[in-house]
RNA sequence: GGAGAGGUGGCCGAGCGGUUGAAGGCGCUCCCCUGCUAAGGGAGUAUGGGCAGAAACCCAUCGAGGGUUCGAAUCCCUCCCUCUCCGCCA
């Protein structure tokens, strides 16, 4: 959520800032509500001060034993036209925190203009694509039966897979070995985090209340939804805290299935592990300092690049443009690792920076110095990586001619001994 | 699943219908005193909003939401959560 003090002072200026990422903000509905809300809460503020203040009479006239009546016959009907007001005025100011949950982040001075991903800069290519001298078949067509999609397809339905044997493993051993990375040499704390989550959990990230069609909603006695990425658990550890200065930056890892709707991508990337309701992720977030968090977006960044540096996997960073940034991002960064079977590049992971905007819906906030007033804290997050697409990635690069794929030297040690996969 | 006890500030904890945004303590900040240390004295110390900011003033907030009342932290209802005992269970 943005500032409402800053959204009050200039609106425009928003909304202007705003038409980058082809927001096109209600200027109209937003004055109307706020007016209504200014000339709401002065009166009613006044009704109750009213009261508190004859309230308090009655209280201290009946101490003295007076008697109270004719002073309870003055307030008379105060107290039904204060519900009345209230309601009028509890309704406006839901319907405007309702308009302020629906307006995305601002984006970052840096992001580049573009309406979509074709028009996304990029920021540096790394690693040499691989060159065959046969022509390389695409993740679905090396895995073989290791990949069974007809088990998955009776089991869940589409967009969901079964994978089998060694590819089971390798696929686990990822996991592992990004875990370890990040752990022992980045400096991340490594969490395990419920996968189920209640509404205020999702609305503080910022995927409800606008992306309800987005993610599974789990049926019961109260409102929980499947998590679509461990960045809405991680992030909200410090939903509701008041942290420390000295406890800044955290740093949490955590490996979790992730579960999406995938509700409008219909006949999209319909093949293979590209995009299915569920996959698991190595999540990075960082909750730092508001003067800290854009140093960090590159150094969490330059961590989801080190897993791919040494899998040595080809990839592109790319920053995105307003088009195509997500709803909570003041910006991001995507990397895309090559595929050979797809000829192009694909993305593992999404770095982004949200500023205040998830620390501001989670009241997420730090003590500066022990006698000043909190602060909102700065939260991102990044992939460090996604795992499906990794293996995919891993599959496809290391592809040989007879079909078998050889694995890159840091997983060996996990696959215990296991240099080449055969399907 | 059954029975009971609870949820109050950064933390502990009192209050159970009136001037209580909330005693007391701990912690923290500033000042004073004490030649170190230990200890002592004083003042301050929630959040959000009315309001860009400061002061003053005002409003709201004692798990959440409703209700009763002139007035609710306090009484009633619903829900959520925590703890204890029993049962069940990976």
């Amino acid at each position: 959520m943005l500032d409402p003090r800053r959204f009050r002072q200039d609106p425009e200026a928003i909304a202007e800032a705003l038409k980058i990422r082809g927001f096109e903000l209600d200027l109209a509905t937003y004055h109307d509500l706020e007016d209504a809300r200014h000339t709401l809460q002065t009166e009613l503020e006044t009704l109750q001060h009213e009261r508190n203040v004859k309230s308090k009479h009655i209280g201290v006239a009946k101490q003295q034993g007076e008697d109270i009546t004719p002073l309870v016959a003055e307030v008379g009907d105060l107290g039904s036209r204060l519900d009345a007001l209230r309601d009028k005025f509890q309704q406006i100011q839901e319907s405007l925190h309702d308009f302020l949950l629906h307006v995305p982040n601002l984006p970052d001075a840096s992001v580049p203009p573009g309406d979509s991903e074709e028009e996304n800069v990029e920021l540096r290519v790394w690693g040499k694509r691989p060159e065959f001298d046969f022509e390389p078949k695409d993740h679905v067509e090396l895995a073989g039966t290791s990949l069974d999609f007809e088990a998955s397809v009776r089991i869940s339905g589409s967009r969901f897979s079964v994978l089998k044997g060694n590819l089971a493993k390798l696929h686990r051993c990822l996991i592992q070995f990004m875990l370890d990375v990040h752990i022992e040499e980045h400096g991340y704390e490594e969490l395990y985090v419920p996968f189920i989550v209640n509404r205020e959990t999702m609305t503080a990230t910022g995927q409800l209340p606008k992306f309800e069609d987005d993610v599974f909603f789990v049926r019961g006695e109260i409102d929980r939804f499947l998590i679509p990425t461990a960045e809405v658990p991680i992030t909200n550890m410090v939903r509701d805290q008041i942290l420390d200065f000295s406890e800044l930056p955290l740093l949490y890892v955590s490996h979790t299935p992730c579960f999406r709707r995938e509700s409008g991508s219909h006949g999209k990337d319909t093949r293979g592990l590209i995009r299915v309701h569920q996959f698991e992720k190595v999540e990075l977030v960082h909750i730092t300092h508001p003067d800290a968090s854009w140093e960090a977006l590159e150094t969490l960044t330059r961590h989801a690049e080190t897993i791919l540096q040494r899998l040595g996997l080809p990839y592109r960073a790319v920053v995105l443009c307003g088009g195509d940034l997500g709803f909570a991002a003041a910006k991001t960064i995507d990397l895309e690792v090559w595929l050979p079977g797809f000829d192009r590049y694909r993305e593992v992971s999404s770095c982004s920076n949200f500023v205040d905007f998830q620390a501001r819906r989670a009241q997420a906030r730090f003590r500066p110095d022990p006698t000043a007033r909190t602060e909102l804290v700065h939260t991102l997050n990044g992939s460090g990586l996604a795992i499906g697409r990794t293996l995919l990635a891993i599959l496809e690069n290391y592809q040989r001619a007879d079909g078998t794929v050889q694995l890159p030297e840091v997983l060996i040690p996990y696959m215990g001994g296991v240099e080449v996969l055969q399907f």
